[in-house]
RNA sequence: CGCGGGGUAGAGCAGUUUGGUAGCUCGUCGGGCUCAUAACCCGGAGGUCAUCGGUUCAAAUCCGGUCCCCGCAACCA
């Protein structure tokens, strides 16, 4: 019976679509297990959602549709994400899955009747026009609703609270003793540093100011807050305290929860004091990987510097960004993204090194050979070392891998994509087919190619599977599943000769990096209404990159009369504009308060980009955004002297 | 003095644990090759290793001071 691997990603929040660091965090998780599953492992892989809280029922108010049917539309996208970045998760668990609230409550009853948890008084701060409680931090000094810049009042709450501090110097003990547990290892000593050692607080685990959670077993008035019910998920998806706790049996303890870094203190404060209270085992490792950062600074909807996945994906395939995000960066550190490095990653590893090299082989294969990979004759010196390190590598990436080192696993498989171009260029076989007597030693080098590339395929698949079955396709070997395992690449010289290569499409095409910026620069600020900064005059003026009447067609241009506008609250800069374009009547949010009021506004026919894709601003949904032209303060809209509804072009 | 991470070639990073000729990728310049996706291979240029001081025969690496950047501080992965 083989062994178990359990692996976890966190369960994200739906408060809105997930972005490329979601993808970053679950495609890391995805590498692994997939990995795992190839070297044997009975592998369990989870990931999910967290639904209840305060922030989703406020949003979900907003737009006037229940909690429930919100998050059930946003999971839908996020699953949806996943099946597109080629996720294979075994298990998707929903915080408000009937299975998981059971659980929870289960939980929550058998820590209240042990002791472990009990009731007292939760003191914030409370702003009323909000109804949202804020802690002393992101109130102030000048206790200022961080949302609406109202002053906020100190209240107090009735709450459960858990016993964490009870098993802290349990914990304490176990930190030290297990050294594997928090990784990388500098998070470990923050963790004792700042929250252990100082002494650790009780944990608030019910509120009574929302609706949107798991009811408290035994009090009707009280919701779980957080804590309890989102960590829990990791055991309430394998049937823990359920009828069937059979995979609970199998996989717990989890053998990997991976984490993003500003979470690590939950997983290892939190959830073990928690697991602790149950008498179960604690998780085998939690790994804080790093973030993605844009220029610096980390991405954030409210920053509204996202990347879309989406977009990168339907661009450049979704093996190409799951390799850049892979092998840019150790999953412990920040890993920084631009389209730049992103497009430069693309060509010089997966086209130029990777592509390009199977493509001069099956190449050289057809034009040689009749296609036919040729049988490998006396091994000269030039090969022993590429056997030499084919034979190795396997080892050594197992090794890797099972460090979570990804990105140096690639790296090393990389260096040996390295060494066949350097063979091909060593070996000239453009030469040795001039003459007939080195026919042989020609048929020996394509072989090691071949031989080559069909490990390499194996080496990426958990990492790239659609290239893997794409590079098979070309090697001929696409339904010779013997040839696809891990076990096949333990000994070098699996591959047989007669075999048929089938020359095909470029796996990575390359792109001219130039001009392909300018395209996505443009994609992404689609994708992203602009707004409060429009862009410096002088700076961006340069020469605009030319576009087809097709580019121009896309942006779809109307007229659109402003029926209704007010300043957005919380905004110095933003307007709010109820416009109407034809039949329908829409929000935008535009920066243009600086020079108009809001007041002037209305009446006014406007030229709008209309089908740009919605984006928040300020909380408020933006479903297109408004032409104009200068810089403020000084403005002038592009208006029209027509109806509204009107395509402009 | 809240805690933690970092400042190494134009860009992104490794090296610091166990002091001893400063390395990788991209870019750039020159050469080679022509099987291949203008790709591949070789070579060169480019760094006072943030800064000041100390220990040492020897410091990017150890110790101390200063400056700057980033993150955490009850939940944006």
């Amino acid at each position: 019976m083989s062994e178990k691997f359990y692996i976890t990603t966190p369960i994200y929040y739906p408060s809105d679509k997930l972005h490329i660091g979601h993808a970053y965090c679950t495609t890391a998780a995805d590498s692994i297990a997939r990995f795992k599953r190839q070297t044997g492992y009975d592998v369990m892989f989870l990931t999910g959602t967290d639904e209840h809280g305060q922030k989703i029922e406020k949003i979900a108010t907003e737009k006037g549709v229940s909690p429930k049917d919100y998050v059930d539309g946003v999971v839908e996208q996020i699953r949806a994400l996943w099946k597109l970045m080629n996720i294979t998760n075994d298990d998707f668990i929903r915080t408000t899955d009937e299975r998981h609230e059971v659980c929870v409550q289960k939980i929550f009853q058998k820590l209240y009747d042990q002791g472990d948890i009990y009731k007292s008084e939760y003191e914030s701060w409370y702003c009323t026009p909000c109804e949202a409680f804020w802690t002393d931090t992101q109130v102030g000094e000048d206790h200022i609703c961080p949302d609406c810049g109202r002053p906020v009042q100190r209240v107090k709450e009735e709450s459960y609270f858990f016993r964490a501090s009870k098993y802290a110097p349990k914990l304490i003990e176990y930190i030290k003793e297990n050294p594997e547990f928090i990784q990388p290892e500098s998070r470990k000593n923050e963790m004792l540093n700042n929250f252990l050692l100082p002494g650790l607080e009780d944990l608030c685990v019910s509120r009574s100011s929302f609706k949107w959670g798991i009811p408290v077993p035994f009090d009707k008035d009280h919701v779980m807050y957080v804590w309890i019910d989102a960590l829990s998920n990791y055991i309430s998806a394998l049937g823990y305290l359920s009828d069937d706790d059979s995979k609970f049996q199998k996989y717990w303890p989890a053998d990997l929860h991976l984490v993003g870094k500003e979470i690590v203190r939950f997983h290892t404060i939190t959830w073990p004091t928690i697991l602790m209270a149950l008498g179960l085992p604690l998780p085998k490792r939690v790994y804080g990987h790093g973030w993605l950062t844009l220029q610096g600074g980390k991405m954030s909807k409210s920053r509204g510097n996202v990347v879309d996945p989406v977009v990168l994906v339907g661009r450049y395939g979704v093996d190409a960004i799951r390799y850049f995000l892979m092998r840019e960066a150790p999953l412990g550190s920040d890993l920084m993204f631009s389209n730049e490095l992103l497009l430069s990653r693309i060509n010089a590893d997966l086209a130029n090194d990777l592509g390009n090299l199977l493509s001069r082989t099956v190449a050289m294969i057809g034009k040689y050979f009749d296609g036919q990979i040729p049988q490998a004759a006396e091994e000269m010196p030039e090969d022993a070392e590429l056997v030499c390190t084919a034979s190795a590598l396997p080892a050594r990436v197992e090794e890797l891998m099972n460090e979570w080192q990804v990105s140096q696993a690639l790296a090393e498989i990389w260096k040996y994509v390295g060494m066949l171009n350097k063979y091909i260029d060593l070996t000239a076989p453009w030469a040795l087919a001039k003459d007939e007597a080195n026919r042989q030693r020609l048929g020996s080098v394509m072989y090691h190619l071949a031989e080559g590339l069909r490990i390499v395929s194996v080496l990426i698949e958990c990492v790239m599977p659609e290239t893997a079955v794409k590079m098979r396709a070309q090697l001929g070997i696409g339904d010779m599943p013997e040839l696809q395992t891990w076990e096949s690449i333990q000994s070098y010289g699996k591959l047989g000769s007669g075999i048929t290569v089938c020359k095909g499409e470029a796996i990575f095409p390359r792109i001219d990096i130039e001009a392909e910026l300018k395209t996505l620069e443009e994609l992404m600020k689609a994708a992203q209404v602009k707004t409060e900064e429009p862009p410096q005059a002088g700076e961006k003026i340069e020469e605009a990159s030319q576009i087809s009447i097709d580019d121009f067609k896309k942006v779809q241009l109307k007229t659109a009369k402003v029926l209704a506008c007010e300043n957005l609250k919380g905004s110095d800069k933003l307007l709010k504009l109820t416009v109407k374009c034809g039949e329908q009547t829409r929000t935008i949010v535009s920066g243009i308060r600086e020079s108009f009021s809001a007041e002037e506004m209305v009446g006014k026919t406007v030229v709008i980009v209309a089908n740009l894709k919605p984006a928040k601003l300020r909380g408020t949904l933006s479903e297109g955004m408004i032409l104009a032209v200068g810089d403020n303060p000084s403005i002038a809209l592009v208006t029209a002297d027509a109806e509204d509804g009107l395509t402009v072009g």
